[in-house]
DNA sequence: TTTACCATGTAAGACGTTACATGATTAT
DNA sequence: ATAATCATGTAACGTCTTACATGGTAAA
């Protein structure tokens, strides 16, 4: 599937940017629909190059220490773009550690799992609270001429699926 | 992490079975939330019978086919339990291609979108249909006592989830 | 001066998928 | 007969995480 070479590449097509600076990306803005360590990323860098899709020059920030500001090329943009344009079969799996563990809740006790339960539900609403400052920030829907509506999409599905879950949360609460 | 070890040993527990029933299990049952290909079960089986945690008595299907049913250790139940009782961080990212090509949908053009969104749609609804199936079999709420329980919440969840999903996927069509 | 951040890489191991490989049993 | 299902494994490859490894720059 190769989905890090195309997050690469569309981050380094909407502006050239270093390793470093794609590793922030996805600890900052893409965090909540995909990640990678910078371990994962410099490799992924190396072989794109290699194929061709993105080059480099270096620069030097202060007196000597460099970096590598990469750029998309143009078959790097086509491949890229062949890929936004692919429609997708839905994903099969998302995997969760805590509906598995939900589903064997009978094998343990209504106390453990209210706490569990409880424990779940501050973290998703404290996610929640950081997820909906950030979408506050928006005033209005950005146009789609807009380079923020990718964003301002995604984040409000953020929010909606963190209400959802701890919406879920509760009732499973409500049961006990 | 080992997820997969608890997956097996949770399967086990609630009835001895073999690896291929486990794999079975993973594709139907717990499918919305794990899931695991038996080229990955069989070598997790035997590293948990040299772990002490599960054990096996072959017996014969036929006059020839051998076949392994395993059942869990008073160990492998402890360990099993211990689990299910930690009480989780949440996990940092759902990663999700879909959500990634919305991040970029500036960089194509809304008839493509607007394709690819009527498409999820399509997939989701269908989903979101054979689960409601499953789910409406289930004539209330079954009790925690009952064995059910687990498997009735999680489905639950999995309708929720694949509402919202569609829910998000509406909000983007009319965005557009 | 010291802390936070910038910047890039490799190594080892865990986790997961696809393909290779084989053969028996049951239902139509 | 023959197709679907039962049943168990290994090999190769791809993806991802944790740890190892190094050093420069900027702000307090």
């Amino acid at each position: 599937m190769r989905t890090l070479k195309y997050a690469i590449l569309g981050l380094i097509k909407q502006s050239p940017m270093t390793g470093y600076d794609i590793t922030n990306e996805f600890n900052k803005e893409l965090i909540h629909f995909w990640n990678a360590k910078h371990s994962q990323i410099y490799p992924e860098l190396k072989k794109l190059v290699t194929e061709g899709l993105i080059t480099y020059k270096t620069e030097i920030s202060g007196e000597v220490l460099e970096k590598k500001v990469y750029s998309i090329t143009e078959k790097g943009t086509k491949e890229f773009q062949e890929w936004l344009m692919t429609d997708d079969k839905i994903e099969p799996t998302a995997k969760d550690r805590f509906r598995l563990k939900m589903y064997f809740s009978t094998i343990t006790d209504k106390e453990t799992l209210l706490r569990l339960l409880n424990s779940q539900t501050r973290q998703h609403f404290e996610k929640l609270s950081s997820l909906r400052e950030r979408f506050n920030q928006y005033e209005g829907v950005p146009d789609f001429s807009d380079s923020r509506f990718g964003d301002y999409i995604v984040l409000e599905g953020a929010v909606m699926r963190e209400e959802n879950y701890l919406e879920w949360l509760q009732k499973c609460l409500d049961y006990l």
